[in-house]
DNA sequence: TCCTTAGTGAGAATGAGATGTCAATAGCAA
DNA sequence: TTGCTATTGACATCTCATTCTCACTAAGGA
């Protein structure tokens, strides 16, 4: 017999993180989603955090970014394809438009693509 | 009064990393390195290795190349700006070369560019 | 309202990468 | 060749992000 998935349930928690993300036009490491629930009166921790991620990711709702240098940052799934800018001063990470014209690089021969990801690094408007 | 810096010594393991650096033609992981100087009969263990690529990279023969979702991998310094391949099965890291056109991304007003990083992903000629 | 059980919080545990410890070894200047 | 000391090797330890543990709390269906 098949044991049917547990039913999510609706927290005060899971919802403020879900908040997070919706407001937020960045990608999110998980210190500070921890530091954004907890400004919004929401309390949380940060296995909950990690929990909590964990289960949007199962459920399709968010996806990690790996950038260079650090640890996983989170960003709601399904958005077009764009790449991504790291700010040196803040360690914060922002969304860029748009993507690079196909043929830029070309591969060696027998190499096949199937992903890439570009990484601008630099200081963000508010670290000037 | 100064202490001068103690003078480096020619040792086999370190005359062997460099070797496995000058011959490679790739950004090497710390433990491929190791296997690398074990293949060639000089010993070596990892934490020389790592002191080792820490020297190199003090006295500017190495650089350190991050990527995304993966540790650090070193490759000789001073090289002309290239890109880099991850290949998807054997974890191995390849450079590509060329950039893209300078003015392919287009920043949000405020934001400064110092460097930027291109990972392509994929399966590499001898994982086909 | 009651009851089952998913979710939470605090802190401990984990794991992988990287670095430190220390006795033994081996460059290299004298 | 000798003596000084940088370097090595084996292994212990640290770091940091992430996950687990467990007692407690609170969704939400009945």
């Amino acid at each position: 017999m098949i044991k049917s998935e547990p039913r999510e349930r609706s927290t005060r928690q899971r919802r403020a993180i879900r908040n997070v993300f919706e407001t937020a036009d960045r990608p999110l490491a998980p210190d500070e989603v921890l530091a954004a629930v907890q400004r919004s009166g929401a309390g949380g921790s940060l296995a909950t955090v990690y929990r909590s991620i964990r289960a949007f990711i199962d459920e399709g709702y968010l996806t990690s970014v790996e950038l260079p240098g650090t640890g996983a940052f989170y960003e709601i799934a399904g958005k077009t394809h764009h790449h991504h800018f790291s700010c040196l001063k803040c360690r914060r990470v922002y969304e860029l438009e748009g993507c690079l014209p196909s043929e830029t690089l070309r591969l060696p021969r027998g190499f096949r693509a199937v992903a890439h990801d570009l990484t601008v690094f630099g200081t963000c408007a508010s670290c000037r």
